[in-house]
DNA sequence: CTGCCACTTCAAGTCGACTTGAGGTCAAGG
DNA sequence: CCTTGACCTCAAGTCGACTTGAAGTGGCAG
């Protein structure tokens, strides 16, 4: 296949050109040549995003991400911290299960005012026992 | 009950002082009154910190929970919005759960090297269409 | 009455992941 | 040959949710 110029990466990839030079800076992707001044990437780079894509995704940061590889460019994960990060997931989406379910019990309560509702307010009291729980970021948008 | 004062709902919170004023200048929480300097707090607030924590925790932003409460203290939220937040946390949690078993199989899978494991490949090729996933984020911590 | 020290205010700093802006370069089309 | 426009670099800005630092204050134990 064809060498990638940094505009193609970007379309395939739906990453901005500027997120693409970041990553690149970041060492977590590499150009492979220029033409001119423009970046080329081997067609593998897109399997590598997806591979960052999955990282990020997974809960990873981008420096986390960056030591999964190794130097040569081959992927060298750490299985345990897989299983780790698995195990951490299962966590996450045991409390957002519950957390949706409440959300659901909210919306549907008939009560006039949520904190009229006693299964409302246990679920408050439940949570308010100890620290409170901290935020799984919202999606953000990306931009072309 | 007793007025508490800051200090005391940090501790019964597990929020720093520093941040209970920094939720007050955001018009999260009100104080009561003062005992010289020291902010006075109705034991109301522990409750209200709960609704709060849990606004986090379903993804609200601090700015979208302050909007969640009438402007005489009271809890107004808009169903529609839980329910809309609800259909989100769900596809969250489907989204987790995928990525959760694609960890747990690369964590035990055979292969010496993930790339060569068929199923890994297929993970990647899987998510490799379209947009990258974004992150949901990890959970940070706390300082008393 | 004095000193301690947890509180106070306000401004500025931090962190991660990008985005934006200014000023520059160069391959390709007319 | 010249213009165009997408790319380049580097620095700085953004966003959310706090945290940190400097300088000040006042209730209360001794």
């Amino acid at each position: 296949m064809k060498d990638l110029d940094i505009a193609e990466v970007s379309r395939l990839s739906g990453l901005s050109s500027a997120t693409l030079r970041f990553y690149e800076e970041k060492k977590l992707i590499a150009s492979i040549g220029r033409r001119g001044l423009r970046r080329l990437f081997d067609p593998d780079v897109l399997e590598r995003l997806s591979l960052i894509g999955q990282g990020r995704a997974a809960g990873f940061s981008l420096d986390e991400i960056a030591r999964m590889f190794a130097p040569d460019g081959r992927v060298r994960i750490d299985r345990r911290m897989l299983a780790a990060r698995a195990d951490e997931l299962e966590r996450t989406i045991r409390r957002l299960s519950a957390l949706r379910n409440g959300l659901r019990h909210a919306a549907e309560c008939p009560a006039p005012r949520h904190m009229e509702c006693p299964k409302f307010r246990r679920l408050v009291r439940a949570a308010a026992s100890g620290a409170i729980a901290p935020p799984p970021k919202r999606t953000p948008q990306r931009k072309t």
